[in-house]
DNA sequence: CTGAAAGCGCTTACAG
DNA sequence: CTGAAAGCGCTTACAG
């Protein structure tokens, strides 16, 4: 079973594979009357374009890569963030007819895949997920010359184009509620030191605290549960007198509540937890979460619509508010 | 700044395209000393091969398809179990050196970009996931001639070989337990019936619940948390006697205990609850939850071994066992 | 082991 | 508005 080529509907339909291409390509300049005898013959033999005899001559592929990285461990582990992330990017591209092609690296060897696949121009575009500080791919994919956009700000000393939250805001706000709430010892767990997420919430933070003449007090984790059950655990031991906790994200704000509840703490009446990126879980927790809502739609598409504007190095960032929703946590 | 060409490169070193293109492949009938040249020659010019041109030749495109048919507001909602089924898939198949083409499809237009996609030969091969019982796509994906494998017992007409948990020795297993554990009310709160694996965890239930002679308490649920609530809800008005619920998944289960924690009801000391899936999350529960945990990963590599082994249709289904993981709510 | 040549299935100036 | 023809960048029998 051969699949019929242009050829094939072009000797069909009386017509040349040119008229062919021109009316598969939707062409203005088309006899409406051929137009509708070439239709025929497509439909009558199921003519489906070969992508790769097109792509060879256009140069262009219609797919965008998602680029992950990640440790595999982590990317989709349990953390909805990234899933919600990939399911907003990838309406939001397909919705502009582009297929989206997932690629995960975290490994040497990984990063050489993307990067051989990318200079491979088996996709128009890139969109960067959730680099780490050492990460070598936004340098090395911007180096193939195909565009690149990163969702949120990149760490790299490249730069590519970006939208992001606005994190810092979000934990400013976070803590501004805490101090309004009348709390005074404000620990804060914060993400990965060498992500942007994690960096820029902590900077908010610390911001705040030191504006209103409070001590910091930090603990490091790294955006899963455990590490918040563990941090969490640390700053009880480093400060039991502690009353309020900003978590900079609700699966280590879950792993708190955890710790907090083993360790004899009430919620919010001993201590309050704000977490950040409002999942689904945070509404189910006991008691409710407190948290900062992110505006993943919002973020994904503007991305997509970054890179298909072309939009070039050097541009403009785009950061978008994040909004504080009060639970019964706080 | 145009990228070099198999062309340029045979200049370079002094051969034919030929040869350069049995180097770049690894053809093994090579003079050592022209590869080393051919090699020099790829590396100073940066050269990589052009996969339209490659794959117009050889037919083959070097990815595949993992589509994912599901209304996009739930596929990546919040539910880890999706998210852990592509990590594993595509972490399978970049092993294999395949590329991972993510597809989402839940609409009449959704399906049909989806089928074009595959029969423009995009794709290597499909993997499906998560059907529902009205999805066209099992059907129109099986007669574009592309190798099909299912993930998950397909709910179809069509048939194409697939690799499934044993959902149905799970759920008896979760059910035998409850008696063991001297529970006689027991209920369970399904998935969607119109997925195989909604289906298959209600039927063991009902066979060891018809088997012990009792009846069947059951309420209809979608695999999310807030469905866990609502049919929890519903049960404890249909039998407020009832001493033990089997959710078909662990975020219904979530659901199902903080209906029950509103109700008054004390786990396990009222009411027993079992999960199904052993995401992250059930560790996370106050009680830790009693779970059937599924071989994600197992299955996933299985189903990328059927795809690249060429099994073809018709071919037996192959089921992995599930494992019961008993914690506190039990 | 290597090269000349055909051919994969399209698109797109260029004429007419 | 339509067609003949060139060309996109590879791979692979087929000779030698």
């Amino acid at each position: 079973m051969k699949r019929p080529t242009l050829e094939a509907v072009a000797a069909r339909a009386g017509v040349s594979r040119a008229t062919v291409s021109r009316v598969v390509n939707g062409s203005a300049t088309v006899n409406p009357r051929i137009r509708t005898v070439v239709l025929r013959a497509v439909e009558e033999l199921g003519y489906v374009p070969n992508p790769a005899a097109r792509s060879l001559v256009t140069q262009r592929t219609g797919s965008i890569g998602l680029v992950v990285s990640e440790p595999p461990a982590r990317v989709f582990s349990d953390d909805p963030f990234f899933s919600l992330v990939i399911r907003a990017v990838s309406q939001e591209l397909e919705a502009a007819d582009k297929q989206v092609v997932l690629m995960m690296a975290s490994s040497p060897a990984g990063y050489d895949r993307v990067e051989r696949y990318v200079a491979g121009r088996h996709v128009d575009g890139v969109i960067l997920l959730s680099q780490h500080g050492s990460d070598p791919l936004p340098t090395a994919l911007v180096r193939t010359g195909v565009p690149v956009i990163s969702h949120g700000r990149p760490v790299s000393t490249t730069r590519p184009p970006y939208c992001d939250a606005d994190n810092v805001g979000g934990a400013r706000a976070a803590v501004e509620h805490l101090l309004a709430r009348g709390r005074r010892r404000i620990a804060t767990i914060t993400g990965p030191v060498d992500m942007s997420a994690g960096l820029d919430r902590l900077a908010g933070y610390r911001e705040l605290m030191s504006g209103s003449g409070r001590r910091s007090l930090v603990a490091v984790g790294d955006f899963t549960r455990d590490s918040g059950v563990a941090a969490m655990s640390q700053l009880l031991e480093d400060d039991p007198g502690l009353d309020a906790v900003f978590a900079a994200s609700d699966l280590m704000a879950i792993g708190a509540l955890r710790a907090l509840r083993r360790a004899g703490r009430r919620v919010p009446d001993d201590v309050a937890v704000v977490g950040f990126d409002d999942i689904e879980a945070a509404r189910f927790t006991d008691p409710a979460l407190t948290t900062v809502r992110q505006p993943i739609a919002e973020v994904a598409r503007t991305i997509v619509r970054m890179l298909l504007d072309g939009v070039e190095e050097g541009a403009e960032p785009v950061v978008l508010p994040t909004e504080l929703i009060v639970r019964d946590s706080t």
